[in-house]
DNA sequence: AGCGGTACCGGAACCGGTTCCGGCACCGCT
DNA sequence: AGCGGTGCCGGAACCGGTTCCGGTACCGCT
């Protein structure tokens, strides 16, 4: 029985010293270095049992080729993948800033921990949601846009499989989550205008997004409804879809200040073109109404004459879903985690003290 | 010699039938399908040599299990990784929203031609950018914020590892990219300044990007220089980065007309603060001065008064990338591709007719 | 001298797939 | 009857790592 190791590798480094660094294995290493693939396998994984002189030594070969280990081969041979995903499950990203920060921010978090950070995009059905894990593609999720009752949540909860959310379902009884409070959010902008001696106050929201349970639809009126048992002033609520409409609503209702709440720029009713149409019917804006916005400070911020906004950090909710969901899944603690982001008011100039 | 096959796993799934779909393997299906690995496998890859009843038979048994092969073992054993990335190499994302839409588009034609996409974030380093490869993490890379002498390109290129650019070098024989038309923007921002009959145009760049070779900022120059042998009017040219210095240039040197080209909200000279700054000094937009901005369109289309601008299809260019570098490492063609996209002109409210 | 203990290392099974190669059964043909 | 060809399938090597298990060499000790 012929050796059957011959290979035509070992021939041609045997002739040649000339291997590509990328198709470099760790039996080149092992070979080069005099030592056995075990030995090689134990110095790549910073584990005992290698004796000084040998760990030098081989690291030495390593580093001269410029050898790195072949990922795949590794996390197939430990059963783990180590990478996670974001899925968002809108059809693109135009006006997302926030997402395009938080991406960032993940991406770089899990690079950290050595995990492969991927996106999913949009289109998501159950059954490929599901062969993400099955077939290994990823270990857990970051899951964004979470609406109060969420067919996502469900089937991951049942697999048993690890997510994180940006956002909550109306149930989150062993869920980890992170989310910004809206309600909160809105209250304060109540405090912020009446504190202004505004009298009259309109709130927007999208009617749309409450109907389909969008989270932050939802609370942002369950805020509102917290506001007007609180402040002795006039509240109005306006669920709207429609520019013209809510700039009708406006003047008839003679508030002398508004709320944007959940209807941001991807969201059918961009808030530049709705002050437009606002400005269009006479209004100036901040003299004869003061307008503040919610969430979207790419745009409030940017404006000739920056608004008032109430905003929530990205940045640490990136990085606590990112660290949460790895820690969970290098087992370094399971305990449910749930936290709430309180909201910051930026006060700039769209919103007047009243005569 | 006992038979050494006689796996937990097996005696688990003739007592109890119930595994957990994710830790199936293509010998499970085999087993309870009655046939061999490799039939199972041809028949996942669609390959031929299998007859119609089997197959149809062995699919039943995947579907009602829910079973998916798992990737890494597939990616390995076929030595393909089918991944890329996107490696964007600044800090953070803050204001980016272009980036955010390229990932969201890039991401989605990615997984259309099963491919994983991941997001390389920052602090690259040469050995970091090789490894990347070497350990088979990604197969090629889109190769984003561009100088006119990369670093990375050549890295990339000496190495022979696939990669596409979004901008271009100064040379770039054997490489293939997209790019925007930073010159004819400029020429483009000037032909319509000059047709509202501006006289005395200024022209804002970035002095620091300029410096630095970062390829827009040096085409944009470029194409000042054209537009200056082309048009008889009055050009002056500013390499700026502070804002008090730029708005007073706008003053003293009498322009009618600003163009801003290289300097938006993440390069240190946001375009908002620099317009107020001028409207600070006294001067009204548009009715004193008119201003062209260009590609952060996000900014410039949410203004209350929306700024005219000059933008590029970002979502060509995500496309394009992600299938140029596929076909590459597919090999369906391997001839180098290069193309630039024309800018296009949103005239907005922040161009005046002169008198 | 004989013993147990420790430090270090190698062999080989294994992770979950793909693919080459060869074998069997059956067909139609001379 | 014998033959070549085709359709279908299984065995086993292989991808590039990790890890369990056991073995050797050497130490100090009684």
């Amino acid at each position: 029985m012929p050796p059957k190791k011959a290979s035509n590798k070992e021939i041609a480094s045997n002739e040649v010293e000339k291997e590509n660094a990328a198709d470099l294995t760790i039996d080149d290493i092992a070979r080069l270095a005099g030592v056995s693939v075990s030995t090689v396998s134990r110095i790549l994984n910073d584990k005992p049992d290698v004796a000084r002189a040998t760990r030098q030594r081989v690291k030495q070969v390593m580093d001269d080729l410029g050898f790195s280990p072949h990922s795949l081969a590794q996390r197939l041979a430990v059963r783990r993948s180590r990478s996670i995903a974001l899925v968002y499950p809108l059809a693109d990203m135009e006006g997302r800033a926030d997402v395009a920060i938080f991406i960032g921010k993940a991406a770089f978090a899990a690079e950290a921990e050595n995990y492969l950070f991927s996106f999913a995009a949009a289109s998501l059905t159950e059954s490929r949601l599901l062969s993400l894990y099955r077939s290994a593609q990823v270990e857990g999720v970051i899951l964004m846009e979470i609406h109060m009752d969420d067919w996502r949540v469900e089937v991951l909860k049942q697999n048993n499989y690890p997510f994180v959310m940006i956002g909550r379902c109306a149930d989150n009884t062993d869920l980890s989550f992170i989310d910004f409070d809206f309600e909160a959010a809105i209250v304060m902008a109540v405090d912020h205008l009446v504190g202004l001696g505004h009298q009259r106050i309109g709130f927007f929201n999208s009617g749309k997004l409450y109907q389909d349970g969008y989270g932050p639809a939802v609370r942002c009126a369950l805020g509102y409804e917290r506001a007007r048992e609180a402040y002795p002033v006039e509240l109005r609520h306006f669920e709207m879809d429609n520019i013209q409409e809510a700039a009708a609503a406006v003047l008839e209702s003679k508030v002398s200040a508004v709320m944007l709440g959940i209807l941001g720029t991807h969201f059918g009713l961009p808030i530049p073109e709705f002050l437009r149409a606002v400005q269009h019917l006479g209004r100036r804006i901040p003299e004869d109404l003061s307008v503040i916005c919610l969430q979207d400070d790419a745009i409030a911020k940017n404006m000739l004459r920056p608004l008032t906004s109430i905003t929530f950090d990205i940045n640490v909710a990136a990085d606590w879903a990112t660290h949460t969901l790895i820690n969970r899944l290098e087992g370094r603690y399971s305990e449910v985690e749930q936290v709430i982001l309180p909201p910051q008011l930026n006060i700039r100039e769209s919103t007047l003290l009243q005569p």
